[in-house]
DNA sequence: CCGTACGATGAAATCGATTGTAAGGTTCCC
DNA sequence: GGGAACCTTACAATCGATTTCATCGTACGG
């Protein structure tokens, strides 16, 4: 019943064909020099023959490396991390690499089960989504792995974002030009290095106007945002604009709105972040900061690898975000 | 400079620790009966003192397996294959598994450089969301493939996923209990087994209604949905409700509506399907089909880890999905 | 009390590729 | 024409874990 596969080539096979012996296949398969042009030849024509494939395992073991990178993100169905994955897994396919994916769900757990992956050798390099470094992989040197979106505080972890600080005034900014002043801010989870800093900018731009009563923090759901909202609608002095920590929470404010009889943007101004997908269609559609999501995991990549083949990289800057404006504001 | 990172240990230091053979460490460790009660103890002592951690790489040449799996799909930063990916790595990281992502963005080449990762012995199975098999995998026997959503045509690959005639079937007889006849269909991209299953489903259910020229076809986009259906609506004899194979193609839809002037639902009422997060959280909530996205992925990689562990499981059966009144239709 | 059977352990082969070192074959120069 | 230098190629060790087979010791039955 059971038909067995075709059998997989070993490189022994190959170097059979060709009539030399598997140290020649295998230089001549790493590109050496050390090959002449007639050998060469006659080794890929048997490659081609036999869609001969290096068996990436058996070589990994001896070169104590997996060309495999492991992304550790909190929600993989959630598009902003959806589209930074993208981007890394673009770029290490390009240099051909394989990305893991490992979700904590923002458990331990889960995390400490996906660090130790890292001790068995399957994962070169890391790159983390998280906002935190595991605490198995303290004596991992920094330079196997890269931060993206969410700098890690107190660690030399390269890190791949936008300046949220600026972005954050550069918002607020603009709601200010509209004429607001009573500017409310949804953040994102208290404690964290991003809520942090988009605070910080907000507060900054604000200056005399700021009012602590009109900052809540979320956890980046439509809920939590919602939650938010009405709790600052159901106070006596009402914001006239909301600057919120990402566009999810911007459209549970909106909702919020809509139940207090509240139109979005004329008794209500909001202001989202990341601008994913659905910003745009949403009605009214969204304005927001666009983080270049794709080009942050392509870049955050390619340092991660680069690192890993032994290149310095020089500290990178600070990606360009850009205010989309839209009819929600 | 260049600190040399913390020496990986080896089997032979923990055995050496222990005062015995690697072999018994190799048993012990993988649960064999062959060691007893007292020497098992001492290695575990010795284990839990050093943290060492079995290299699975080395391990993965001997017994030829990597215990890893690799999810083909068209877009990981789409929020229906995130959330399956999420279902399918929770089921993979319970059985130790890891889980590589590899996205083909619907180019051949791509999918045929994810391809040839299976050849590598990087990875054990392979979880299609594409809906084909690659070209380059014709030889790979079906038992290390699990297909998800899509049912791959002409193959024995198992799949998982809801009953598509009938959840179409319900979707439009809903539309026609509320009144409605002229209901058009937004499909998915034409030729695919998908699209047919889920038209078919919206024919069988429209009878003697079925009018061809309420029917067209868009790439699962807001802007495809958006433009098929101001196609619809230029027509003279406009449909009255309109059933599409995705959300958002749906959402696309009501904004075509909003343009001409027809509100959603009194002009026209609008199903989606998959049921995303934002779904419910659009102006108006969307009516849709729910897939159960998460648990589908959980299944696809149960059946696939058991198939790889060499167990015979039943042809999977379709998996129940919902219809969610909400108030676009 | 001795042989047998079985439980526990170790030595060594094995998985498939990479690479340092040795060796074979040319070529070229004096 | 002989030898040095160089270009190619092969042999064999190596990566770290698993597993077969052999061995040692002990318990038990006759």
């Amino acid at each position: 019943m059971d038909q067995t596969p075709p059998a997989r080539l070993k490189m022994t096979d190959v170097a059979r064909l060709a009539g030399v012996s598997v140290a020649t296949v295998s230089r001549a398969l790493s590109g050496s020099v050390l090959v002449s042009q007639d050998t060469r030849a006659r080794i890929e024509a048997a490659v081609e023959a036999t869609g001969y494939v290096v068996n990436q395992v058996a070589a990994g073991l001896r070169l104590q490396r997996s060309r495999q990178i492991l992304v550790m993100l909190p929600d993989i169905a959630n598009p902003f991390f959806g589209e930074v994955v993208l981007g890394i897994e673009e770029e290490a396919q390009h240099q051909g690499f394989g990305v893991l994916i490992g979700n904590t769900g923002r458990s331990p757990d889960r995390e400490a089960a996906l660090a130790r992956q890292f001790q068995t050798g399957a994962v070169d390099g890391l790159v983390l989504l998280t906002g935190r470094r595991p605490a198995l992989l303290a004596d991992v040197p920094a330079s196997r792995m890269v931060a993206v979106s969410e700098h890690i505080a107190d660690d030399s972890i390269a890190t791949v974002s936008i300046d949220n600080h600026a972005a954050a005034i550069e918002a607020v900014g603009y709601l200010r030009g509209l004429g607001h002043r009573r500017i409310a801010h949804i953040g994102g989870p208290a404690g964290n290095v991003l809520t942090a800093q988009r605070f910080q900018g907000y507060r900054d731009a604000q200056g005399g106007d700021f009012d602590p009563r009109l900052v809540r923090y979320g956890d980046y759901s439509i809920a939590s945002g919602e939650a938010a909202m009405r709790g600052m609608l159901d106070e006596a002095a009402r914001p006239t604009a909301v600057f919120c920590s990402n566009d999810e929470m911007a459209v549970g404010a909106i909702r919020a709105a809509r139940a207090f009889g509240i139109g979005v943007p004329a008794g209500l101004a909001v202001i989202g972040f990341d601008d994913i997908p659905f910003a745009g269609a949403y009605d009214p559609p969204l304005t927001t900061v666009r983080q270049p999501r794709r080009q942050m995991g392509r870049l955050a990549a390619r340092i991660l690898l680069a690192a890993l083949a032994g290149d310095e990289l020089p500290a990178p800057t600070a990606l360009p975000h850009l205010l989309v404006v839209r009819q929600s504001s």
